[in-house]
This record gives C-alpha cells, sequence and structure tokens, in this order.
DNA sequence: AACTTTACCGGGAACGATTGCGTAAATAAA
DNA sequence: TTTATTTACGCAATCGTTCCCGGTAAAGTT
C-alpha cells in the first residue's frame, strides 16, 4: 500500500517552473512576481500541495519530533502528563514519540538507543525504578541532547528539572497524619534510588522529628519496582502489620503503592481508619469514589509536562548552547478524605 | 543546541572508501570482501554509528511511523490500548504519533490533517463522540492510506476494524440486572453516532425483550460529548431519577460514564445498589476499590491495541494492495461485585 | 595468449525540499 | 547609446542513504 504525495516538482512540472520557483514562491519570497506566486500558491491549494517534513528534517536536521520514556503509559499520573506534553508538542509542530520502561534499567537503556537513532531533537525522562546507573543520560546529555527530567530527576545531570515539592507533599500528608493523632506511622515507598523516594522519605522523616514522634527503620520499606509486581507490595505491607507495634497509618509514596497497599489492607480485613490510616500519593481521578474515600498528595501532573515540555523545546529551539538550567517546583496538593481520618485535629502529638 | 550524528560519509572518509561501499558493508553485501567488511563494521561500532532514518525514510519514502487518534489518552481503557499499541510498533521499529480528539469532531479533522502532512505510514483511530461526517477519513482511505478503527469504528469505510461484542457485553449486564430482581433498568450512553453506542443499547434492547421487560424511550438517555463534561451527564442522572417509576438500575455505556454515574449518585445520596444498583463498562484498574465495589464490564484494551496495530503493519507492509478486511470481535469481560447485586439471582421480576 | 568470469569497488543519480549564486531581460541612470 | 541596477527566475549543491551502472584487476578458461 502507499500514499502518494505531490511534491514540488509536481507544481513545477505543471507550472512549467523551476523547483526553486516553485518553492520561493510557496514561501512567499521577495525574488519572485506577484502573478508567479498566485500561480503557484493557487495550483498548489488545487492539488492539496504540504511540503514532505521528512524532507524538510533531513535539509534542517531536526525531526521535529521529541521523544518521551516513562515507565507506563497506563498509569494516571503519567497519561496525564503525556496529556500535558501532547498538547504543547502540538501546538509547536513537533510529534511525540513515547516509550516505556516498566521500571526496567535495562527497557531504558534499549529505549534511550531506540529514541536517539530515531533523530529526535530532545526527550523528556522520568527515569525508571531501577536506574541507579545514569551514565547514559549523562553521556547523551554531554553530546549535546537537549534533555529534560520531570517527576523523577536525576541530580547528577545539569539540566532542567520538573517536579512537585516531593519534601513539602510527604511533610504535610504525615504532619496531617500525626496532628490526627496516629503515632505509629509507616511509609512505603518506591525504590530507594529514585529522586522522589529519597525527598519524599526526607519529608516524612521531617515532620517525624519535627513532632517529636520517634522515626524507625522498621517503618520505612521501599519497593524496588515501585509496586508493579503486586507481589512486593504485598510483602512489605504483610511485614509491617505483623510489626509490634503494629503501624496505625501508612503513607504510600507513589500512585501505584497507594491503591496496592489499600488492596492488600482491605484484603487482611483491616478497616480503613479505624485500624490503621492511610495517606499516598495518588493522580487517580477516582479515589474520591474508593471506599473509604482516600486521602491523597495528587501533583499537577498535566501542568508538569506542559512545563517540562516548554523547557524542552527553549533547550531545542536555543541559538547558544544553554548552560543556565532550572529546575521547576511545583506545589502539590494535598486532600484530605476519610482514609486519614483517626482522632480529632488537633490532637497532641508525640503520644505513646 | 545540537547532536551532531556520524554519518557514512565520515566513515568512507575515514577508511578510504566510498560511501556506496560502505553503505553494502554495512548491509552485508556480497560485492564486498570480508575484510573490508569487517573494517567497516569494526570503525562504525567503534564510533558508534546509526544511520539517519530520516534519509531512509526519504529514500524509502516511508516514515515508520503510525499515527493514532483516539478522544483522550488519560482514560483507563485508552492509556492500556496504547500500550498496546506501543508494545507492537515498537517490536517492529514504528514510532507512534499519539494526538487527542477531546471528543471533538473539528479536533479530530485538524488532528487527521497534522498526522497525513506528518507523512504517517498507516493511522489508527477510535473516533470522537462528535463525528457523525466520516467523509475525511473516506477519502484518505480512498487515497491509499492504511487505517484500522478500533473500539469505536466506523461502519461506511471497509478496512480493518477490532472491537469487543458490544452487544454481547451489554446484553449480558442487562441480562444480570434482571436476574437479579431490576426490573425499571435506565441506559447512559455515549454519543448515539457512535459505534459502541448502537451496538451496545441494542444489546440492552434485547436483554430487556428477551426477558419481558418493558423497554422505555424515557430510561435510555444519550451525552453527545461522551462525560467529557460532567454537567452532561449531570443533567442526565438527574433527569433519570426524577422519573416515575424511578429507575432502579442504571447500565452505563462506557468507562466516563460509569464514573460519571457513580458520582453523582452518590452525590444525590442514594444508596448502591439498595436504592439503585449500577453496572457499566469500565477499564478502570481500581474498580474493586470503590463504594461499593463496581460491577463492570470490561475490555481487553491492551489486546485491541495489540492486535489492532498488527492488522495495520500488515496493511502497510502488503506488497499487493489488501481487499479482504475483517473484523476481529473480542468478548468483553462481566465482572459481579456488589454495585449490581439486589435481589437473589433467578428472583422473579418486579419489585417494589 | 586471448578471452571470459569473478570479485570488489567507485561514480553519481535519486528521494523532496531549500538556498547561494549566476544570469537574462527589463528598467533606470549616465 | 552605454552602463548600472533591479527584477525574476534557473542551476546545482546539499542533507544521508541506497542502488543502478559501470569499471578494473585478478583469476580461471580455452
Amino acid at each position: 500500500m502507499k500514499f502518494e504525495a505531490v511534491t514540488i516538482k509536481d507544481i513545477a512540472k505543471a507550472l512549467g517552473l523551476s523547483t526553486s520557483t516553485v518553492s520561493r514562491a510557496l514561501r512567499d519570497s521577495y525574488e519572485i512576481s506577484p502573478e508567479t506566486k498566485k500561480l503557484v500558491l493557487e495550483y498548489a491549494a488545487k492539488i492539496n500541495y504540504h511540503p514532505n517534513p521528512i524532507a524538510l528534517s533531513l535539509k534542517e536536521r531536526r525531526s521535529h519530533s521529541i521523544g518521551v520514556i516513562v515507565s507506563e503509559i497506563a498509569n494516571s499520573f503519567f497519561s496525564q502528563s503525556i496529556d500535558g506534553i501532547e498538547s504543547i508538542a502540538y501546538k509547536n509542530g513537533y510529534n511525540v514519540i513515547i516509550s516505556q520502561s516498566r521500571e526496567s534499567f535495562e527497557r531504558e537503556v534499549i529505549n534511550l538507543n531506540y529514541l536517539t537513532s530515531r533523530s529526535i531533537d530532545g526527550l523528556l525522562v522520568s527515569v525508571a525504578a531501577e536506574t541507579k546507573d545514569f551514565s547514559n543520560f549523562k553521556e547523551l546529555h554531554d553530546r549535546g541532547m537537549p534533555i529534560v527530567f520531570f517527576d523523577r530527576v536525576v541530580n547528577e545531570i545539569n539540566t532542567h528539572k520538573v517536579i512537585v515539592d516531593n519534601y513539602k507533599g510527604a511533610y504535610d500528608a504525615t504532619r496531617y497524619l500525626i496532628e490526627s493523632g496516629y503515632t505509629n506511622i509507616a511509609a512505603v515507598a518506591n525504590n530507594e534510588v529514585l529522586s522522589i523516594t529519597k525527598d519524599r522519605i526526607a519529608g516524612y522523616k521531617a515532620a517525624l522529628a519535627d513532632h517529636h514522634v520517634q522515626e524507625r527503620d522498621a517503618y520505612i520499606r521501599y519497593c524496588a519496582h515501585g509496586g508493579l509486581l503486586s507481589s512486593e507490595v504485598e510483602e512489605v505491607v504483610a511485614d509491617l502489620v505483623s510489626l509490634d507495634p503494629r503501624p496505625d497509618a501508612i503513607l504510600a509514596l507513589s500512585d501505584k503503592l497507594t491503591t496496592g497497599c489499600l488492596r492488600i489492607l482491605k484484603a487482611k480485613n483491616l478497616k480503613i481508619p479505624h485500624d490503621i490510616g492511610l495517606i499516598g500519593f495518588s493522580n487517580s481521578e477516582i479515589t474520591e469514589l474508593i471506599e473509604p474515600p482516600l486521602s491523597i498528595i495528587k501533583q499537577p501532573a498535566f501542568e508538569m509536562g506542559e512545563i517540562a515540555t516548554d523547557l524542552l523545546l527553549q533547550l531545542i529551539e536555543s541559538k547558544r548552547p544553554v548552560t543556565d538550567f532550572e529546575t521547576k517546583m511545583l506545589e502539590p496538593q494535598l486532600i484530605i478524605r476519610e482514609s486519614a481520618k483517626r482522632k480529632r485535629a488537633g490532637a497532641s502529638a508525640g503520644s505513646q
């Protein structure tokens, strides 16, 4: 099957002109007489001419497409981000090529190689949970590929980044739990190496410290695959609830973990928030419909995608090499619902 | 910023060969001596040579990328479909360029023009809710563009299609409601012109008829924008519950509508399933966590994306024009949970 | 010794578009 | 009338790659 497009040559031949004249006429060059322009433009419109973007790309040495690497598309946060990415890219005439790491370092590297071999103009990345070796990104960046990280960033690479205030998100959520009377607060986090994990855990710890609640190592658990495997969440939660003293609340530090914990807590017949409180990062649109309505920390995913793309396009279209990079930090939104309401707000902290 | 790639010319120059020889060596042509091949291959690997896909595209007159038009990415069904699309496309060396219609005919046409002007090799489409004029697709298809429709197909165009058995899905759900003792079953559907709407409504009606339950026009409602506007769902549900007799169950005929109805029913303080039963099409991963756990008809979204892409690639890579098109129909999955359990199965109809 | 193969390799056109340069004709200035 | 300038267009190189068409030297065949 073929889809034959009309070229500038067809126009030239039909009108008895050279291709250069046609090209110039189409670009409204001053070198072409108004009559010729009119002729060309009208004929072009008539036969529905569109310049071949591939030929243009070859000439201009840029593809007008950007690559995106996320862990999985079918995840509320990422699909919302991609929505934002697509809208800005589209507005600026760029294609978006998406690939998924599924939290695997290996797949991430493969995707990276694939995308660069497809001659993309820039890259938008939220790194995989497994990734602790950033040399591939680093090398690519050093060789001049514009990269913008969003959500899960890599601090070792000096470029634009877009994140939410993960520290604050976790801090506020933890504080809320403490102020609601929870004292044994466990944290279930994504892979330990992730920037979001570090920042969120830091916020969690700080909130505990600031409110004189003792931090316990046993209460902090990591899921190497970010909850992509339900077994790892299951294990972690099972461990947690078998502890003595058993945690009276769980702070889940990423999307998949939040729903994962809830699922397992329910399976274990623990009543939320009575037996155990739950709050977590989530971008699902229907957390309010859950039983119990879920308290969440929500990220402005769409905006993050928009901003990251804006920054990337700036990088791509900048004439001079950019050396002044910024990290945009957005506000997370703490939404309190039933799943983390236990005692009255304002109860004195630091119990036991 | 620029990202300089190494070309075949660089290799030729460095090795004192012609570009044709290098090209042939890289493609393992029999015309090249083993020694030269080895030389070229090793040097190419050393300087990390990758053929420029844009130059190849220009030469071969195909871009190795496929366009996708869906109503919105941030929708469980579509993001799961895209997941499937991406996996097959990736496996075959194709890029996926995604665009969103947001249920608008106008945006769909714009996306269509944009994608074709980006010289894609084929198109995967799930039509927008508003679209009743298919002439744009038809014309494109007639001009030789391979198109595969999935989920929301257009019957007027003879090409491959991938759907679930929407009739059966709606029929089985309706039958389940009837057998559970519901008698006044309303249907809330997407835009009337959509193929999925027609098929699902037909299944709903057939189930009513087969079980001697009277069909009422007032019980069948359409949402022109597929629930993208929460106001339209609100209106429809408000109307429905004010009817006399009030429906004792709602069958929601698409993703957004299912959660939309639930949200509004809850806001109206109606107890599900006691006051009103609810079942609907949904591909959300967390419907079991909802209060009450949602009974759903689930589509094999990932597989649909995979199959549609497979079919599209067949079309693209076929030497001869394909005239024998097929419609793959997959099985929907009926998952019964609390939201549609009222009386015991097998209870006689006619309640109150 | 003369001819035919075979093995290897290079030149250059082509894909579709842009663009620097050259130039004929028309017009203006001398 | 001669020269300079402007107008309006064509030629050809270029982007990176493939591939048709040759070409040459060594080997094999009479």
